[in-house]
DNA sequence: TAATATATTTCATATTATGAAATGACGTTT
DNA sequence: AAACGTCATTTCATAATATGAAATATATTA
């Protein structure tokens, strides 16, 4: 069977997700018309999908105006789907730590669909909001943990991904393709990587990479903030308690560091 | 058409839906042959659905085994959910629900600066004056949301927060250190709190307390009116609609109660 | 090597999803 | 108050699509 050929058979359940992708963060409330337009089916078809799954509650309607929006089993869904994951499960403490030890939010962020999810994220002591950002995917070249992801990548895969253009979201977002993997050597050199303000202009990061037991690189750790505190010297003080966080979650997957040289 | 009767023309996309909500905490992996018994499907039928599911991230398969498990896009999708049901969209039309059916003024609060935030606020139909609270700050351990917010606090988060003196509103506000901690012991234990006329002589209250998906409280929500009407036999019949709107509006933030004793 | 257990594909069939059109609900304009 | 507009919802004839029994592939175990 090719590859992206549809499997036969499974055009409803495809549209119904395709609409369950089609509520953003920009626009997280919809109508049956903007909806129906958005993924190109007829109003009718698009409403009983959408009958569908509001009886399952993974979309509700907001009661006054009619709109549609991702319903509370959406979230638990998200909940189980983190926990499920058992990279979760050994990043959590190691979190909690480099939060409390920096005093910065750290996360956990893997590879998914050429972009960088974020897993889990535990919030430094300066700021009050918990988890804002799970479940957000981040573009792989503008941050530090997108670049660990990149970095360690075999050369096939990283083709794959490294294709111009490279949005520039900063005036320090890396746009060349050449520039960025020059960079990329460096992090692998390195065992790191700094996120200078490439994503959001006063957003300073630190990554490194979490390896398991084949030794593959599986997740990136990183630990960032405002660069209003993260002066240069600072920054600096990050790279070892994340790649130490690193390191720790990766022999608790089994990994063991090669000695020689 | 009858409330419960499947909507017609939705069989395959309600099947996928329930395939999904068998991956629990406590069997995040499943093979072909567990899911298509568990929702009672057969072995290609599920086989089918599973690989549309598949095709859309919502589940993944563990590489080595091929058991089926929650996948990124369910967690994408669980994120965009939370950040799309915040409080306020969520707690408003059950706000307007509790004032209906009560008569009182209803709020919900939230712990800010050591203290309780009103967020929204709907009077009763006894009150004449609209919303006039909306942002002012209260006293935590006055007020019955106040007792609520403190009453599910991590212990560090408590011993941070409970410090002398306890200002003295009233007669009847706590003031002692120790009669606090065993009123928000009681608190715990029952799931409400009462504010009798502890911030304000002739106002009461009931709260209850208001969890997201993760479990942690977030919020409280209240009832309260006049002393005059609220004698302590009308008091109780509060209880239940707050304990109720809070349970709702917890369920929609996609908290799931624990179902065993 | 055979046997077992599981995933995957095939394919004829009719059940089920489809969408055009009609209707309903509700607010806004004339 | 009537006419209009917008959007959600229902109806229903039709055929496209989901279905499941059976066959096959693949891997693991005896």
């Amino acid at each position: 069977m090719s590859s992206n050929e549809p499997y036969p058979g499974t055009q409803a359940v495809l549209r119904a997700l395709t609409l369950l992708k089609t509520f953003t963060d920009e626009k997280p409330e919809l109508n049956l018309i903007e909806l129906a337009q958005a993924v190109d089916l007829n109003k009718t078809t698009a409403y009983r999908l959408l009958t569908a799954l509001e009886s399952e509650g993974l979309i509700t309607r907001a009661s006054e105006s009619d709109a549609y929006r991702l319903g509370p089993e959406a979230i638990a869904l998200g909940g189980r789907a983190v926990r499920a994951n058992n990279l979760h499960k050994v990043c959590r403490p190691e979190l909690e730590r480099l939060a409390a030890q920096t005093k910065e939010t750290a996360t956990i962020e893997v590879l998914s669909d050429a972009q960088s999810l974020t897993l889990d994220e535990i919030s430094g002591s300066y700021v009050v909001g918990v988890s804002r950002y799970i479940g957000t995917r981040w573009p792989l070249h503008a941050t530090s943990t997108g670049k660990i992801l990149l970095a360690y990548l075999p050369p096939v895969a990283l083709d794959a991904l490294l294709v111009a253009p490279l949005t520039a979201y900063t005036p320090h977002t890396i746009t060349s393709l050449t520039a960025l993997r020059q960079e990329l050597a460096t992090v692998c050199e390195q065992g790191y990587a700094i996120g200078n303000e490439e994503l959001e202009i006063g957003f300073i990061s630190v990554g490194a990479p979490i390896r398991d037991h084949n030794g593959a690189v599986v997740a990136a750790i990183g630990v960032g903030g405002s660069s209003a505190r993260l002066r240069e010297e600072i920054v600096f003080e990050l790279i070892d308690p994340v790649k130490s966080a690193a390191r720790r979650i990766s022999e608790q997957l089994g990994y063991r560091e090669l000695i020689e040289k």
